[in-house]
Order: C-alpha cells, then structure tokens, then sequence
DNA sequence: GTTCTTAGAGAAAAGCTTTTCTCAAATTCG
DNA sequence: CGAATTTGAGAAAAGCTTTTCTCTAAGAAC
C-alpha cells in the first residue's frame, strides 16, 4: 500500500452541513433556525430570511436520518420483484417512482429472484432500514414471491403478483384486454379468430381464453380455437403451421396472441407462407413490449396492461396507507389499452 | 368517509420493538443490552445471553437510522440510471445489489432519462437520505447523465456510462470483444469477414470498428468492410441486402454484428434467401440479450459484457471508497466474453 | 406607573443506538 | 487483613432535527 500517492482518490469526505452550523452562523439557536426553515413557529420577518439565506449559502440539507427518527417515518419504501429482466416490474418501478419522487420517497429496489433466503435477506434489510411500506411486484399474476409479507406491522402492496388473501391488490384486467382484442377484429369484419396463447400452468391464459370465448359467443362467430403452448416466438411458428398445413376447414383471418412473443412468430410464420399481414390475416399481440412489438414487421397492434399506470396507483395507495388512511381491502384490476399499429387493418369507417 | 368500517384495511402500525424494551424486559440497563447484543464490553456470560435471548423473543431489530445517525454511515447507495428499459442497467444493477447485500447496504434505484431537472430532482433525494455513495450507470459508454455527480461530497463510482475526468469508472472492454468474435471467425477458418454495426455517432462503433480491421490486418485478411446503420434489425435485413444483391465480387461468409438485433435481422434475412447459418454465412452478434440471441433461429453466438460483473466491481470499490480507502483513478475496462450457441460453426478441431 | 398580554427567541426533550466514562462491588495479592 | 485490581453494569453524551415549553422584554391597557 503506497502512503499517500498523489493520484490515487480518496473522496474528501465533507462533513455535510448541520442546522448547528446554520445556527451558528446565523447567531441563533438552533430551535430558531429549524423553525426558520420550517416557516414554523413566531420570530422576526428578519430573521426568518437571514436564516434562511445562510442555510441557502451554506448549502443546508436537513438529515432524512435525524428527521425520520424523530417522525417514526423513513420516507422509503421497499419494492420487492422477483421479475430479474424487468420486463414487468421496471414500468411498474417507473410508476411508483414516478408517485412517489415529488413527495420525498425514495424506492430501494430488491430482486428476490425465486429465493426465499434472499427474499429473507432483502425483506429484513428493509425492515432494519425502517421502510414505511413495501410494495411487491413479480412477473406472474398467478404466483407469489418467495416471502411472507403477512404481519410485517407495515403496509404492503401487491402490484401484478399473487397477493395474499384480504390484501390489497392491483392487477391487470386480463379479461378485459382480452376483450378489447376480440372486439376489434370484429369490429374489423374478421371472421374466423383463433387465440394462441400461453401455457395452461398460467391463470391469466385461462382468464383470456374464457373473455375470448365470451365475446365469440356474444357476437355468434364460429366455434372459438384457443391453441396453448410456451411463450415463445417458436410456438407462434408451429401454431400457424397446425392451421394452416391441415386445414380441413376455414383457415383463420385473425390471431389474437398471449404475448408479442407469439404474435412476432405468427407474423413471420404467415409472412414466409407467402400470407400478408394484415390484408390476408390480422394478429393482435399481448403485452405492448416495444422492443418487440416495435421490431417485428409489420409492427404490432397489441394490448398494453399499463403497468405504469398500475405501479403509479399502487404507490399512492401504499402512501396513503402510510399516513394513516383506512383502504378497502380486495384485488383492483386496472383497464387494458389497446395499441393499434399495423399488424392488424383498421376499422372499415376509418 | 365511513368511521371504522369493519372491512377496510389500515395496517395495524406496530411500534417496533427498541433496545429499550429489550432492556427493560431483561432487567438491565440498554447500555448493557446494547453491549450484550453486538459481543462488546464486558459482563457475565448469563447477562449476555439472556439479553440475546429476550431480544430474539421479542423480535428486536436495531433501528437503523439511529445506527446511521451516530455513525455518519446510512449502509445506503444510490444507482442513477437513464436507461429506462433496463438492458444494460439492470444487470449491472444486479451485480451491485449481490456485492452490496451481504454487507448489509441497500440501494435505492432512480431513473432519471435524460432530463436534467429529474436527475437534479433524484440527486437532492439521495443527498437528504444520506447515500454513503452513487453508482452512476446508463445505457451508452459515449454519453453523460444529465446530472453533475462532481463534488457531492460523497464517493461516486461510473460503470457503464461516461465518466466524469478523473473519476472512477467500470466499463467493457468493447475493442476486446470484438477482437473475441472476429478471432473466432478466423479460428473457423472464415476468409470475408464483414462488420455491421451501429450508427457512426456511438464511440462504441469506431472502438470495435477499429479492433475488427486490426485483427483483419494481423491475419492479412481480406480487406475489411464496415457497415453502420440503426441497431435495429431492419438495418440487419438491408446489410444483407446489399451485400448480397449487387455482389460484385465475393459475398460474405461471416457477419460480425453490433449487437443482437442487427444480428437477428441478418440472420433472419440469410434464411430468407436460402443461405443457411450457420452452414453458409457465420453470424455473430453483441450483447448477448438472452430475450433477443435465444430466439433467434438458430441461436445467436454472441458477445456478453459482463454487466454483472462490472456492477459487482463497481458495488465493491465503491464499499472500499467509503471505508476510506484510496483508490486509483481512471476507466477500468472489464473483459468482454463469447457465448457459443449456434449461429456460427464451432472450430475445426472441436 | 403598574399589570397584563404578546412577541421573540432559547432550553430541553424526544427519537434510538453506541461508546466512553464512571462507579461500586467483588476478587486477588502481598 | 488492607490495598490493588478486576469485573459487571449503569450514566451520559453524541449524532441531528423538531416541537413543546419556558422565559424575558417590549408593548398595550388601565
């Protein structure tokens, strides 16, 4: 270790600015200067603003710590994912942060992977840290993460997980986005909609399945097809080549997909079976994954789960819950949207 | 609003368990619970472990802010990012959070895109909840954040984006990684190497560009060729397009891509003209993006650049910082590595 | 001129933990 | 047995801010 060596960094480490020092150098006490600041409390006009100016000057930051103690509140919270692409938990992270931010709290960041013991960890660090509350996120609807968030003697969101039983809760409307899909290419005139989509293992697949099935019924089109497999650009080849390489009866017009995944290996697959897209056949995806949804060609009308949105309301929620405010426990879904690009025509008066 | 109704929720805040009740419940004075709790100071073996005992009964957790209070330490970092997918941040991030966690740091993560006034918004925060230290991290090794992170007081650490001069910084070793691919085509026995890559504004373009021509020049190759345009996969389908429609003279059989998506889009566009990958043309790409390498058909062979392990590198100095330590300044640049699936043949030998 | 009110500002406590100092009792040693 | 240690444990301060209480001096009212 060489003593001193002019080039090495060794961050000089001010010590930051106490109120003390604001007192001081405003020559008062620091019960004045905190009410100052705080515009709290009886003093001169004066005074007020020479504190004030000085704190402004000295670069004065209250500190959180010493703040939070006192207030029993860290102005933190804890968002637990297990989703490690974020795929689905950064544009809920985005929503949260974004509710939160203007009001001073900021969001410690935690993958739990599938791993309870890390999931220990991360939730005991954040009940060391004193969290006002905790919001947890995953990438499956239908699975809880890998810890028990029950009697934690703080608040707890769950935002696009499984929550727990008598929680509070947003998800997305998987019904309805599928809805949202079926109706517009019924509204388009299609006639024959097949829906391929995810694994049986997932509830959303059925969820979206039974609203498929609902809408077809409602508007007495053919018998539905649902079609399930992995969520894999590869299943969307394979399930065109089941229909279309004996197709005894009708081929499709329309697929609505369980992800965009699907439907960018349903569009290539149509595409290289010479089968435009959208003229010959229309496909809908799921998720509104830009990188995907963006790159495939042409690019993907599909439902969009707003997950930023639902991340926004959680957090406020979890704030709300924070300060005190009584919520009616149960499951909120939030709307799906759908995104209209190119992959599927547009309505005929359009 | 309805008083007390029975069904909401309003999460029953318990008062967390202190050293003071703690002491009280074993009888002694929290100067000596403390004591008994963190193996300091001296008493009887009995004393001790009947505080540990008690404490552990009650479920007693330091309370960190205090701990953060008196040792001028928060164990908290901040992460600044502006990558708002995740791509690259979120691996890095990863590697952060797995060397951070055991020692007890958590860390708050904030995105700031690329606006100034988020940025200066999310820096105030980290400030006031007392950071022992921020990562900075981004999504482009030419480019800055939109935050001044000099004289803050605190350590800061860049990994994955443009460092500030004469700071610390973790980055890849993107002239290495080229050199990897393009060295392996050779080992293939590859005689027209061609590069397609990103637009000429990305530093990292020229950087590979470079290292590609030299190791070109080394094996006394054919004479090189670099094409730039979006790092997009449509940008990959047209590379392709032109180097093979109007092909004067020989046509490629390798492609050495600027990242997955050209990558897929040249893949996907070789097969489309009957060539096959990687029989007829090697390809590989950059970035090793599992969601974009692992569906493409075949499978990309690509270069990773240890995002995880930078992040862990950069979570770990910046803990050596805080402590005190000195540490060399300048742009450390980490190894890249070649991830073999199938878009391109193994070597003779294997 | 005396008493009451109000304004201005400071002292002190609280929030929780750690550490240093102090002190009384017990033990060891000569 | 008296003196010197050692041992066990508590008191208090520090870290920083906020808030309640207290106090003095000035002004108002009579």
């Amino acid at each position: 270790m060489d003593d001193a060596s002019d080039s090495t960094i060794k961050t000089a480490r001010r010590r930051p600015v106490t109120l003390r020092d604001v007192a001081e150098a405003a020559g008062v006490s620091v019960a004045t200067a905190s009410k100052a600041l705080n515009d709290q409390g009886r003093m001169t006009a004066e005074t007020r603003t020479r504190v004030q100016a000085i704190a402004r000057e000295l670069g004065f930051r209250p500190n959180s710590l010493a703040q939070s103690l006192l207030r029993q509140r860290s102005f933190t919270i804890g968002l637990l994912t297990n989703d490690t692409y974020g795929r689905f938990s950064l544009p809920v992270m985005a929503g949260v942060s974004e509710a939160l931010l203007e009001k001073g709290v900021s969001v410690f960041l935690c993958n739990v992977e599938d791993d309870p013991r890390l999931g220990q960890m991360h939730v005991d660090a954040m009940l060391e840290k004193r969290v006002d509350g905790i919001i947890a996120s995953g990438k499956r609807l239908d699975r809880h993460l890998p810890v028990d968030l029950s009697n934690l003697g703080i608040p707890v969101i769950y935002a696009f997980t499984e929550p727990d039983p008598n929680s509070i809760a947003f998800v997305s409307d998987d019904e309805g986005g599928a809805r949202l899909a079926v109706e517009h290419f019924i509204a388009l005139g299609c006639r024959h909609i097949v829906h391929v989509t995810g694994p049986e293992t997932f509830a959303v697949v059925h969820r979206r399945a039974e609203a498929y099935r609902a809408v077809l019924a409602d508007h007495g089109r053919t018998p539905p097809r649902v079609m399930m497999g992995p969520w894999s650009e590869n299943w969307g080849h394979q399930a065109i080549a089941e229909l279309f390489d004996d197709a005894e009866g009708e081929t499709p017009d329309a697929v609505f997909c369980g992800n965009d995944q699907i439907a960018r290996g349903v569009v290539d697959a149509l595409r290289e079976r010479g089968l435009r897209v959208p003229e010959d056949v229309g496909v809908i995806g799921f998720d509104n994954w830009e990188i995907v949804a963006a790159a495939t060609r042409p690019p993907l009308t599909t439902i969009d789960m707003n997950l930023t949105a639902l991340g926004r309301e959680a957090g406020l929620t979890l704030l709300s819950l924070v300060d005190g405010k009584a919520v009616e426990p149960g499951i909120r879904k939030l709307p799906c949207r759908l995104v209209v690009r190119q992959s599927c025509g547009r309505p005929p008066g359009d």
